[in-house]
RNA sequence: GGAAAGUUGGCAGAGUGGUCGAAUGCGGCGGUCUUGAAAACCGUUGUCUGUAACAGGACCGGGGGUUCGAAUCCCUCACUUUCCGCCA
């Protein structure tokens, strides 16, 4: 949630910043900065009455002490009218309090200055492109078709017990997914991430912190009896932990990492690119999420981006990363950087990591905060990042190093599957 | 699932209708003392909103009600804890 207070004095910049992400609607921010108005100013005449009335009631208990019964219900008797004025002007700012909230959620986050300007995807700027893309024989399968030979992840059994896009990982394949999960663990513990177990499902005010709701209220898996939700990314349990908390400068920066399953609705986004570990209803996910100070945060994006890069380089995947544009970025970040991975047999990069500086966007609504040198309280800057998505890293683990006697096993994973074929 | 008790400031914990934004203790900050530190002592210490600055307003789990006036009374919801049951 964007500040009030900055969009009311730089409606300009907020404008022309939307534009970047292609949120062209000037009527929405105009009728943000109406209802702001129209707020403050009710607030003020309900203040007003309520500090008259106020006065009286102390008044009248000051008579009442002093036995002076009369003078006091003569004070009671005019007391009613304050009531009567100040619940009509209540009701009128409850109703504009809704009204604009309602409104200024629907604002996205300011995208940061070096964010493209661009529509789609397809504008997102490369920043740079690591190692080389290997060249597959005419027969090389794509992943799915590996998980079916080597008899490592069970798509149809998935649909069995759950439906589509719930894969059964087998033998090998299970024991790779473990091996990964523990691998970018110990590397986000070597790098300074705390480990936490978080839980996986979350309240609506959890999913309110991070911006999952109300917006994308149909992405996630609702459990209507106790009015959870299953959680899209450990994002939200992670950073929520924070929610509400006032933090000392000392403790900056925070850096958390998480192993989740992750959950995902994904309605309506079938369609050719889906197959095998391309989209999942559940994956596992290892996450890093930074609590920063406000002057740092752009430094530390930097060093979160790097860091997902040395993961990809270990595991000798070639790589790019996107900056992305104004077009493509989500909701509430400021800025991104989408690391891709090469699938060989697809002839695609997939997506396997999003490193999003979101500012002050999420601790606006979790109510992060610190107090600054000047002693006045500011509102954090969160960042995080997959470190990484599993799936797609499998998909292309298994692309890359098929040959003919098998899967060869990335080198730095060896120690943590205990084999170095899948054959 | 059944029963009971709770939810107050960073924490602990008083407060049952008016002078309570809230005692007290701890913690934090500043100071005295000290070569330095500790202890002791003194002072100070919530958030949001609002103003040029004062003033003013809101906040004692959420929402609603009673009242001239609510942390305090009533209703309702949520959560927490304990006991019983069940159970990895």
């Amino acid at each position: 949630m964007l500040q009030i207070s900055y969009i009311r004095e730089n409606r300009d910049d907020v404008i022309r910043r939307l534009k970047v992400r292609n949120f062209d609607q000037l009527a929405l921010v105009d009728e943000v900065i109406r209802l702001d108005e129209e707020l403050r100013s009710t607030k003020i005449q309900s203040e007003s009455i309520a500090a008259e009335g106020n006065a009286a009631a102390k008044r009248i208990g000051e008579l009442m002490r002093q036995g002076q019964r009369e003078e006091a219900e003569a004070i009671k008797a005019r007391s009613g009218e304050y009531k009567d004025q100040l619940k009509v002007l209540n009701e009128q700012l409850g109703r504009l309090e809704d009204e604009f909230f309602e409104k200024i959620v629907q604002l996205p986050n300011l995208p940061y200055k070096d964010v493209p300007a661009g529509k789609t995807a397809d504008d997102n700027e490369i920043v740079l492109e690591h190692g080389e893309k290997p060249t597959l024989p005419d027969n090389a399968l794509p992943h799915w078709e590996l998980a079916a030979k080597y008899d490592i992840i069970d798509f149809e059994l998935g649909v069995k017990v759950s439906g589509a896009g719930f894969p059964v990982y087998k033998g090998k394949g299970a024991r790779l997914q473990r091996a990964l999960i523990n691998f970018f663990l110990d590397q986000a513990a070597e790098n300074g991430y705390r480990e936490v177990q978080v839980p996986i499902l979350i309240n609506g005010d959890s999913g309110f912190g991070t911006g999952q709701l109300p917006d994308k209220e149909g992405q996630m898996y609702y459990v209507g009896a106790d009015d959870l939700y299953l959680i899209p990314t450990a994002e939200v349990p992670v950073t929520n932990m924070y929610r509400g908390e006032i933090l000392k400068q000392e403790d900056f920066p925070i850096k958390n990492t998480a192993y989740t399953p992750c959950f995902r609705r994904e309605a309506g986004s079938y369609g050719a690119h889906v197959r095998g570990l391309n989209r999942l209803h559940q994956f596992d996910k290892v996450e890093l999420v930074q609590i920063v100070h406000p002057d740092k945060s752009y430094e530390v994006l930097e060093e979160m981006s790097t860091y997902v890069q040395s993961l990809l380089q270990k595991l000798k995947l070639p790589y790019r990363v996107l900056r992305l544009c104004g077009g493509d970025i989500g909701f509430a970040a400021a800025m991104t950087y989408d690391m891709e991975v090469w699938s060989g047999a697809q002839q695609r990069w997939l997506e396997v990591s999003s490193v999003s500086n979101f500012e002050t966007f999420q601790s606006n609504r979790l109510k992060t905060r610190f107090k600054g040198e000047d002693g006045k309280m500011q509102l954090a800057h969160t960042l995080n990042g997959s470190a990484l998505a599993l799936p797609r890293i499998v998909a292309c683990i298994l692309e890359e190093n098929q040959t003919d006697k098998g899967i060869r096993v990335p080198e730095v994973l060896v120690p943590y599957t205990g084999f170095d074929w899948i054959s």
